[in-house]
DNA sequence: GGCACCTCTCAGCGTGCTCTCAGCCACCCG
DNA sequence: CGGGTGGCTGAGAGCACGCTGAGAGGTGCC
């Protein structure tokens, strides 16, 4: 029995999808806000869970995040209404397996839940790994060469922004809009905090790439 | 032959439910109310228990605790009329396998029940170790290099759900969902009962992450 | 009733984190 | 080679966060 938890606040659909999904064969949970469906997801063993972005309570890349750095690795559908890219790239940027856009035809969601379904337990070890720098987003952990190195949250925020953007320069207005929720004018903080992370990881840890932004390298 | 306890005190769904389970090939006991479930369940090698919550003279997780208590292991399959999130969680907290929210589809029920059936009889609780410290919730015994430790009911709880996630970043509402029922907004209890455990288990037996929450490490 | 124990609240304190600022340095232009 | 812009960093202010001691309320036992 696969069993799937669908969390949406549209009460209208999410019914559809409750009778529909179980038509299908599934055993489905629904629940109506985002922070039921984090406790859910988190004390049951779905198989997968479809997620609405729009919830009262928490949003669902709130939960998506809540869920991974609670170890909890189900595959997430997410739904949205909005249709930007953006939407996209930051659904799947927080740990979503896959993205659909509001409307979508039910048959649609099933065969993309399918394919959820099929893969192999990928996700799984979210560690990200560049030279000989490692981030464990799960445990909060950063080491170098083996050796563990305390990182603050902001430290800790920056380095994983960047360890997820590689292989490119990333600008320094991105980071302070991704990494500080603030959209301010002053992007002396980020220097600051390449600082910080270049004491801590060694001065060639990230690289400055003159007006353009960092880049970190293997 | 499959052996099935069901305990519930509404007449009419327990009938329907021995009917319907033994069509299916289990061999079905029924028991009316708390107390007598925990008779039948602890002198009998049932191989699963379908539990309702709320019933005469002893409600479902008293059973469960109980049976745990006594070193009975047999997977059980909690009932409820409510769907508040936090039934779940204390239901699975106190040592039931699943969860099933009235009103439920009787297919759902037995393809849950055969889910619990399958698994390898897990539950038995290998003692939880990390690092130096030994926590068995069976006996509700914790050891620090093997001298025994008293704890109070509230610091056992929230040592045991540090120790069962060790290694990760536990946040301070998570942990105030969990081993507290409430989800009020004071976070200080948890701070309170974090000083508890390292004056009786050693200053570093649990780590502050700053603007995170807390990890014990072995 | 008195005592022991547990749970939780509260307020005060220390400290580590975050961010700002100003001055300096490095690099690229003419 | 000198000026200018962009980037780096040490110092320090402010503050949020986490820790702790004191104690109130509740419960159970003698």
């Amino acid at each position: 029995m696969v069993r799937v938890l669908v969390v949406d606040d549209e009460r209208g659909l999410a019914r559809a999808l409750l009778r529909g999904l179980t038509a299908e064969g599934f055993a489905v949970d629904v629940a109506h806000d985002g922070e039921a469906g984090l406790d859910l997801a988190t004390d049951n063993d779905y198989d997968a869970i479809v997620l609405d972005v729009m919830l009262p309570r928490r949003n669902g890349y709130d939960v998506v995040t809540a869920l991974r750095e609670r170890d909890v690795w189900t595959p997430v559908l997410m739904l949205s209404a909005k249709d930007g890219e953006h939407d996209v790239a930051d659904g799947l940027d927080v740990g979503a397996d896959d993205y659909l856009t509001k409307p979508f035809s039910f048959v649609v969601l099933v065969a993309r839940l399918r394919a959820l379904l099929r893969r192999p337990a990928q996700a799984r070890p979210a560690v990200l790994r560049v030279g000989e720098i490692v981030l464990d987003p799960s445990t909060r952990t950063v080491t170098r060469a083996g050796v563990e190195v305390e990182m603050t949250t902001r430290e800790l925020a920056l380095l994983e922004y960047l360890m997820r953007h590689a292989d490119r320069v990333v600008g320094k207005v991105e980071l302070r809009d991704h990494v500080w929720d603030s959209s301010g004018e002053d992007l002396n903080v980020v220097e600051v905090y390449v600082g910080y992370l270049r004491r801590k990881l060694g001065r060639d840890a990230v690289r400055t790439v003159r007006g353009a932004g960092y880049r970190v390298v293997g």
